[in-house]
DNA sequence: AGCATCGTTGTTATAACATATCAATGCCCA
DNA sequence: TGGGCATTGATATGTTATAACAACGATGCT
C-alpha cells in the first residue's frame, strides 16, 4: 500500500534486495534466473518505470544478450509468470515488482507523464467488482487494476 | 450493476434503447454521429462482446463505409471519447457502453473464453487503491478495472 | 450566392507491439 | 554417454495503432 516508488529512497539497496528476493524465489520454486532473465529484471528495476518491450530489447542488445523481440519477451513472459513483474496493459509495458514472492493481486498508480508506476494491494473479490461478479455468477481468475494519472512530482513541475 | 449482459434479455430492444440513448446525447452535446460512427456503434452492441478494431473494420468495409485502419480508429476515437463505447485494455478490444451518458467511471467483468463484456460501476477514489493514491500524492485522472474469467454460460460448457 | 472555416473522410505509408516456427545449444540426470 | 528438456538464436510474420496529407462537406457569415 505503500507506493514508496514515489518517495525518496536508497534505490541501490532497494534494487539489491529485490534482486535477492528474486532468486531467493527462484531457488525455492526451482526457477532458473538466466543471465537475459536477470538482466532483463535488473532492467525493468532500475526504473520504477514501464518500460516498453522494445526499450527492454535495446538495452539488452547494446548488452549484447540477443537482438531480437523474442528475446525480450520470452524474458518478460518468464519474469511476470514467476511474479517478479507485472504487465501494464494500459501502456502495453512492463515493470519490475518491488515484492516479489508475495501473492499477489497487484494494482497500479501510473503517471502519464514520467511513466512511473507504484504498485498497490487490490483484493478484487472484496471490491464492488467482486459483489458484481458473484451476482453475475462471474468467475474472476485475474484482475487488472490500473489508475492513470500524475504523481507528485509532475504535478509540481506542472507536467 | 447489474451485469445484464449474462443473462437473458432482448437484444434488439436493448440495442435499440442504447442507440437512443447515445443519439439523444450527441443531440445535446452537439456531437455528430456520422454514418461510420454510427454504424460501428451499432456493431459493437450488436454483440455484447470485446471487437478488436480490425474485426469491426472488417464489418464497415464489407459494407462499405470504408476499408483502411484509420477509419475503425476513428470511429472507436470518437466513441470512446464520447463515452459511447469502452476500451478493454486486456484484450486491445472494444466494447459499446449500455448506459451512455452516465458518468463513467466503468469497471468490467470479461470472459476470456466468449469474449463477452459486463459493465459494472467503480468509484476508484473510494477503492484501497483510491486511499494509496492519496497517501501518496498521487492524482487518479483515470482507471481501469478489468476482471478477466468465465462467465456463465461459459462455467457450464466447461470452457 | 460566395466563401472561409473546421470537422470529417479517403488513402498511403509506417510505427509499435507481439508471436509462430524451427534449428542449435546447453544442462541435468539416468 | 547419451536422451530428454528447457533455453536461446534467428527469420519471418502477424496484430494493433498512428502519422501525414489531400479531398470533401456542412456550417455560418457577409
Amino acid at each position: 500500500m505503500s507506493a514508496i516508488e514515489f518517495c525518496d529512497h536508497d534505490h541501490a539497496a532497494c534494487m539489491r534486495s529485490t534482486m535477492q528476493a528474486a532468486e531467493a524465489q527462484c531457488t525455492a520454486r526451482g526457477l532458473r534466473l538466466t543471465p537475459v532473465r536477470r538482466r532483463a529484471l535488473e532492467i525493468l528495476l532500475a526504473e520504477h518505470r514501464a518500460l516498453g518491450a522494445y526499450d527492454l530489447l535495446a538495452h539488452l542488445s547494446a548488452e549484447g544478450l540477443g537482438a531480437q523481440p523474442p528475446v525480450a519477451y520470452r524474458a518478460l513472459d518468464f519474469l511476470v509468470k514467476a511474479g517478479l513483474a507485472h504487465k501494464i496493459e494500459a501502456l502495453n509495458a512492463y515493470v519490475g515488482c518491488v515484492h516479489p514472492g508475495e501473492d499477489h493481486a497487484p494494482a497500479f498508480l501510473i503517471c502519464r507523464s514520467c511513466r512511473s508506476v507504484a504498485e498497490a494491494e487490490t483484493s478484487p473479490t472484496k471490491s464492488r467488482l467482486g459483489d458484481a461478479a458473484r451476482a453475475a455468477g462471474f468467475r474472476i481468475e485475474r484482475s487488472v487494476v490500473e489508475a492513470e494519472g500524475l504523481c507528485p512530482a509532475c504535478q509540481e513541475t506542472g507536467a
